[in-house]
RNA sequence: GGCGAGGUAGCUCAGCUGGUUAGAGCGCAUGAUUCAUAAUCAUGAGGUCGGGGGUUCAAGUCCCCCUCUCGCUACCA
């Protein structure tokens, strides 16, 4: 840690399609924020990089689909996003955005650098094009049908429908998204970073020089080194996003994975050149070896911020590599995983509405329950706990006994501190450890951790005062209580500082309270931050219980989007478009008996069967092993299509394709008719 | 199937390079207390550390096998 003079602290860019939920918060926004207030507060100099990234496909669909520009969506998401991180507190030095003109000429450069140095492989390939539109078909731009659930409106990534991923090649009859027209095979020219090439460096700086990474980071960069790395394309064949600046790249733009994390360095830029004064030169925080470079992300993005990033700041070449890549698992949300497309999700936006000013709640429940070893799940139950028997009963409680007792006794003075008893010493030794243990905690991203050892200081504070009993004292002994009541507002103070990176919004309404305008980290553990005559106020309430009705209220709100979301996913398909009666009798569907059924080893979706067709028997491989135990089919009937070319599945010729029905949750079951038939019988 | 990460008290999680009766917070029980938002404080009950085998004087901690969860990856005619 000594080696560095300044930290560039980066956190994902969200992506701009959507708002950003409680995941974002927990996995994301709420450590590196907390780490950066951190840093700030023992006077470090550090940077706390943000913005939102506005391009890919996604976002032009999306811009498609509501008949508006790309920009047009971008612009409506980056501001709701933004406003979200301020609304709680997400203190960035900048938070900017990819679309911008900074951004641009950034990542421009950069891949410019890297062309004229070499540093990509150029490749040609053939891709479906749209004379009409005169243009390339992004994957996710071409539809068609699907070769395996014949779903007609799957996509040239993926089909939604048999969630099977496919190459746009797969597709049969396939179209183009944009104008509808046939499109046709033409040959492309992409650039691709070699990542195999840095494979070496990048084993030797990883698993040799970065063992202190977290054990879910380095476990999945081995994971992937391991299986070697493959050269990845850098550009695409689409009119949103920033033009690849080569001769004879019209019309290509960089793939979105490679300009976004250039955007952490765009932002930096925009903000040092806007103010030099304060920043210094945009340089010093991306290209100084006495700068420490860390990216808080999600687990999603290890592979991008371990392995591909630096492979390009590598072969750039001035640039420094991150320092520590913490990273977090996901957060569930009552049992299920958070999904923006199925609306499941504590939107931030809408948390503020039903709990307004109340961000410091969510903040520490997020925190306490962050999923940094495993994923994790957050429920209401769980969030209502927390604050009525942590927030409530112990911080909120203890300022209100020290404050409401200052009050009855000083007029809300802080009172004279006489001699110390062992006990008092005792007890101030205690926070004072507390500084140095969650010190220790912060230092090594263990923030869950750290908030509890924070909590422990009103938890002293409370102890304190149930064992020195001033409100007995009073009676007696004044000067004994003034010692007393000192020391509890010197504790007080303390807490006001200790939770300033995890509850920016209590630590403010509690520097309120007892008129604490500037302080440091450092002056944690000390017990002379509040002189005697010091003037206090009648407090409020640092924080309010919450009631079983607005818990269940919340619960409520997700328990409809479930239940719209089953009748949502209750809607069958729509019919496809009518055939020739031809066309049927041209498929020979069988009844066939299941002699022999087993699983195919190596394959954890496949089955292999012997199947009686009455004709000698054949052999077919379905993908159903997830929904069937192959005894349970020994002795069933089947239907299946006998007359499908046969195909190799892992190493096994299929001759044919048993039919399966797919109910709702995306069950297979098989189809088979109702009383025994013989075997080889037609279906028609 | 391969790889990675997890499986420790009812719940959420700590347990570093193996070493005495396995820890914390919440919840629960009992007691104390009233300054405080019925908040607080003390005490206690609760675990054959996913299962089995092995190495060792000694294993939650190392090795092997199995099993469950999550993720990446292959396979879904």
């Amino acid at each position: 840690m000594e080696k560095f003079k300044r930290t560039t602290v980066t956190s994902a860019l969200p992506y701009a399609n959507g708002p950003v939920h409680i995941g974002h918060l927990a996995g994301v926004y709420i450590p590196a924020d907390i780490y950066v207030r951190y840093l700030r507060l023992k006077g470090e100099k550090v940077l706390f990089i943000g913005g939102s990234d506005e391009h890919g496909v996604p976002i032009t669909i999306k811009a498609r689909k509501e008949g508006v520009t790309p920009q047009d969506i971008v612009d409506r998401y980056h501001g709701i996003i933004k406003k979200s991180f301020e609304d709680f507190g997400i203190s960035f030095d900048v938070y900017s955005r990819t679309s911008s003109k900074t951004h641009h000429d950034v990542a421009s450069n950069f891949f410019k650098t890297l062309y004229d140095k070499g540093e990509f492989v150029e490749q040609t390939s053939e891709q479906y094009y749209d004379e009409e539109a005169k243009q390339f078909l992004a994957d996710r731009y071409i539809t068609g049908t699907c070769p395996h659930c014949k779903n007609e409106h799957a996509y040239g990534d993926q089909c939604e429908a048999c969630g099977t991923s496919l190459s746009p090649l797969d597709l049969i009859n396939p179209k183009s998204a944009i104008s509808g027209s046939i499109p046709v095979l033409k040959e492309t020219k992409h650039w691709y970073l070699p990542l195999d090439k840095h494979e070496s460096w990048l084993r030797q700086w990883i698993l040799e020089s970065h063992k202190e990474w977290k054990p879910n980071v380095y476990g999945q960069c081995k994971s992937w080194l391991d299986m070697g790395l493959q050269p990845r394309a850098v550009s695409r064949d689409l009119d949103w996003g920033i033009p690849v600046p080569v001769d004879g790249a019209e019309g290509k733009v960089l793939y979105v994975w490679f300009d976004a994390p250039i955007g952490y360095i765009s932002n930096t830029k925009e903000l040092c050149d806007g103010n030099p004064q304060e920043y210094g030169k945009w340089e010093t925080w991306w290209k100084d070896p006495e700068t420490r470079l860390l990216h808080f992300i999600g687990k999603d993005n290890i592979v991008f911020h371990c392995i591909v990033f630096p492979s390009m700041l590598k072969a750039e070449g001035s640039y420094i590599l991150p320092d520590n890549v913490p990273a977090n698992e996901f957060l569930n949300l009552e049992g299920d995983k958070i999904s923006t497309s199925r609306n499941w999700a504590v939107w931030l936006h809408e948390y503020l509405e039903d709990f307004p000013g109340k961000q410091d709640i969510l903040r520490y429940v997020l925190t306490a329950n962050a999923p940094e070893t495993k994923d994790n799940d957050f429920t209401w139950k769980d969030f209502q706990a927390r604050n009525n028997n942590e927030l409530v009963a112990i911080f909120g409680n203890f300022v209100n006994r020290t404050l409401v007792l200052t009050q009855k006794y000083f007029e809300g003075k802080v009172p004279a501190r006489g001699e110390l008893t062992d006990y008092d010493k005792e007890t101030l030794k205690e926070f004072v450890d507390v500084k140095h243990e969650v010190e220790k905690l912060l230092n090594v991203f263990r923030f869950r951790d750290a908030q509890k050892e924070a909590m422990n200081l009103a938890r002293i504070g409370n102890k304190y005062l149930a064992d020195t009993e001033p409100w007995k004292l009073a009676k007696t002994d004044m000067d004994r209580v003034a010692t007393i009541l000192n020391i509890s507002l010197q504790i007080t103070a303390n807490l006001a500082i200790a939770f300033e990176p995890f509850l920016p919004f209590t630590s403010a309404k509690l520097r309120g309270f007892i008129h604490l305008p500037k302080f440091k980290w450092s002056e944690l553990g000390s017990i002379d931050l509040l002189p005697a005559g010091h003037q206090t106020s009648t407090s409020e309430l640092l924080f309010e219980k919450i009631e079983d009705d607005v818990m269940e209220a919340q619960v409520q709100k997700l328990l409809n989007t479930k239940k719209a979301n089953e009748l949502a996913n209750y809607e069958p398909k729509p019919i496809l478009e009518n055939i020739a009666f031809d066309d049927f009798t041209k498929l020979d569907i069988r009844v066939g008996t299941v002699i022999d059924c087993q699983k195919v080893p190596k394959a954890d979706k496949l089955l292999q069967f012997k199947i009686d067709d009455g004709l000698g028997g054949r052999t077919i491989v379905s993908g159903i092993a997830q929904h069937y135990k192959p005894e349970d089919l020994i002795g069933k009937q089947v239907c299946f299509i006998a007359n499908l070319a046969p195909r190799k599945l892992k190493g096994i010729d299929s001759e044919g394709m048993i039919l399966s029905a797919e109910d709702a949750d995306g069950k297979l079951v098989v189809v088979s008719p109702t009383n025994g038939v013989k075997p080889g019988s037609e279906v028609k």
